[in-house]
Parts: structure tokens; sequence; C-alpha cells
DNA sequence: GTCTATACATAGACTAACAAGGTATAGGTG
DNA sequence: CACCTATACCTTGTTAGTCTATGTATAGAC
């Protein structure tokens, strides 16, 4: 698939993981990896900034938990600011894609 | 809007527009924004660029034209290998906006 | 005569995803 | 024991595409 088409809703995708409870990145990536059927492969070099980059908006928290043998994981947590946004990003993108649908002659299902 | 969302879409709309008939670049900006209720204005710094990127790999065959009075204008008609691209982007959006509604957990229309 | 709409174009700023590389632990296999 | 894979974090540098800003030029309205 083309990376290009993933700019921009990145953010929106971690923080709606996130949004149920805490998670760590490496599960971030599984979880986005299943719920898109296989399709989105969420890279290292794109989370990893990207979960700094939401942290330092304050949209997450972050905090370091040992598991049970040794290994170390970060979990983010979302914050009442990082909801907000997530509504905004969501909304924003409901949007977009009705626009794009637009301009590709989708015919546009529920409230016209 | 944020304008990350259109990176990678750019092509496609322009494709679209351009594929029932032959257009010049200021219509396309005109067509894009009324087809989207006015959500997309497609910036010039975007658009001629994304024109000359599309004609450098053959999807796209331009020729000059005088309009009424004086004023010219690039006309830009697709070609084969175009129409193939087009078709290639809209399945390739269609997966992607999938995906992406998959992990918002919003509800799918038609086949699941 | 000036302003707006039309119509093309480019240079530079900015941003974000990615590839590639690095560190480290746990568990399995030969 | 050595090696490989999965887990788990991170950063540097590349690349690509949108935008802002700027520039040119014509037509028509006021």
């Amino acid at each position: 698939m083309d990376p290009k088409l993933l700019s921009g809703t990145v953010d929106m995708l971690i923080l709606q993981v996130v949004l149920p409870e805490a998670t760590y990145g490496y599960h971030i990536t599984q979880e986005v990896l299943k719920r898109s059927q296989g399709y989105f492969q969420l890279k290292e070099g794109s989370l990893y900034p990207a979960l700094h980059r939401l942290e330092r908006e304050l949209f997450l928290e972050s905090y370091w938990e040992q598991a049970d043998s040794g290994r170390r994981r970060k979990y983010y947590k979302i914050t009442a600011s990082g909801k907000k946004t997530l509504e905004e990003k969501r909304a924003e993108w409901t949007e977009f894609s009705t626009g794009v649908n637009g301009i590709l002659g989708v015919p546009v299902h529920g409230m016209a």
C-alpha cells in the first residue's frame, strides 16, 4: 500500500487503540494489524516517533512496567485532551472520506 | 483540514476528474471544490507539481489551447496507463478506508 | 486605473512515514 | 553452547508530497 495514504491517520489510529485501556507500542502494532485484517503494518519507525509526539502534545501519558518475565514495556494512557482530539480527528476523517468518495462518485450511505 | 490526509489521494482525484474528458488545471481545482462541497481546496502548489508528475509518469498527456479570448489553457488528457492506474488507486482507497474504519469500529456496509 | 478572477508556474519550508540500524531479553532448537 | 525468532524499545537519515509565498500574464468590472 502507498504509505502516503496513512499520512495523517496514524495518530488517530493510535489514539483509538489506546482509548479503551492503556497499552504499549508493540501491542499497538499487533492490534492495528489484526483489526485491519493484516492490511496496516504500522512500522516501528512510524510508531515510536508518533507515540513520542502524542505524549509531547499531552494526548498520551506513559509509564514503564515490568512484565511477568524481565521484559519491560512502556504503557501509554490516553488523556482527556487526547480523547477530545480523537473525537475531532474522527470527525475530520468522516468528512475527508466523504469528500473523496464524493469526487470518486461513490454513493453515500446513511444521512445524505 | 489536515493537509496530510490529502497526501496520496491527490493523484487519484486528479485522474478521476480528468477521466471523462480533457480538462485544465484551474478547472480541476474548481471541480474538486464543487464535488467535495467546498471541502477540498486543492492548492496550486499541490496541483501543478502533481500534474507534471502525472504527465512524467505517462498517466496524462497535455496540449495547449487558446480559449475564446487570449487566455491560454493547458489541457490534460488521461492515457490508457492512467486509466489503469486510476482503477488501482480506487481499489487501494477502498481497502484503505475500509481498514481505517475497521480500526475505528465503524460498521461496514455491503459485503462483510 | 485598480481590483478581482482566470491561468500558468516554481522555490523553499515543513512534516511525517519509512528503511535501516542499534540495544536487550526470553524461549526454542540443534 | 550457539543460533534463531519473537518480543520490546529507540534513533538517524532518506524520501516524498502538500503548502505558502511569490512571480508572470490576460480579461472584465467599477
